[in-house]
DNA sequence: CTGACTGCAAACCCTTTGCAGACCG
DNA sequence: CGGTCTGCAAAGGGTTTGCAGTCAG
């Protein structure tokens, strides 16, 4: 399973390009380490990531991997799925609802959309397996982030390793 | 912020019923636990309620409110936001698509639609911020996984606490 | 050559578990 | 009273970091 030579073929380019402009060195590694997550229609945790890689780089070791992934995700050649690095977080409420989630501080609230409730889901869908609930995220910058934000940089600089946030919240 | 007393009397309700019903005892520590997500708007992370019962109860341990808020989840009574705790995982896929996750195996696998790009979003949804994207997450047990239960328990019996599944996904 | 990068191992944080005493029913 | 449940402390597992040697530019 790999995406097809031409578009790959783009991607590295890509990559090449962004290290340069971001001045970071293009290493063995890293090539390597992009090459594994690019081609994959998977969504791979480090540990799968690495397990790829070494099979090409016996030596490389689960932090580079670590490093290089985060690296990328800074460059935005990638992206993480879901809330990145955090603790699990509990939701009590119990009726068919929808996200709206802070891509800078994790704050997450709740909406209810009856037409959201319903909506036409691709038959394509259907071969991956039931569906049992669709739920509608939407991201965005919550008014609290968009206020601090207002008076510095607008790109996230630097990605916040550990608990990027406050976990509960806004209040 | 808090729901409407009725409401959470209702609640409270639900709670005994369901502890008597599974034959789990209805402890002081249990009840304030109960007490503090039910009454929570966020989606709070288990140190946050942690927090919010020791206030009420000083000597309750951090292992109690995990204990109690993944029982809670096993009885049906709360649910948790996004993957169980599960390790970072990375999206290759920079298109704007969406996801379909298996409930059981955590599979991830990436879908598009020019449809479900351009959802109407409830106005109300803006005051909580800006809007940068809207995501579904389409939710079902896959194939995969449909075929082992098939021989066996529907419901998920026993709660997967760590590592619920391949993070690669299928393959 | 030189600064950035890697590998190693130890540190960290969140979460879970074993055990003895406390408590619900 | 008996079986659960709690609190404590220690183990676990994923992720990050400090350091010295290595490599890209």
């Amino acid at each position: 399973m790999k995406t097809g030579g031409v578009e790959a073929g783009r991607r590295f380019d890509q990559f090449r390009a962004a290290c340069r402009k971001a001045g970071v060195k293009l290493t063995h590694q890293r090539l390597e380490i992009f090459r594994e997550i690019a081609s994959s229609t998977e969504h791979p945790d480090a540990e799968t990531v690495f397990r790829g890689v070494r099979a090409r780089i016996p030596t490389v070791s689960l932090d580079t991997v670590y490093r290089t992934l985060w690296l990328l995700d800074g460059l935005g050649l990638i992206t993480t799925l879901g809330p990145r690095r955090e603790s699990v977080r509990f939701d009590p409420n119990l009726e068919h609802h929808h996200h709206y989630v802070c891509v800078q501080c994790g704050l997450a609230k709740d909406f209810e959309s009856a037409d959201l409730n319903v909506l036409a889901i691709p038959a394509s869908v259907k071969k991956f397996g039931s569906v049992m609930a669709t739920h509608v995220e939407v991201r965005g910058l919550c008014a609290a982030c968009a206020k601090k934000t207002a008076s510095g940089r607008s790109k996230a600089a630097k990605r916040p390793r550990r608990k990027p946030s406050n976990p509960g919240g806004e209040r």
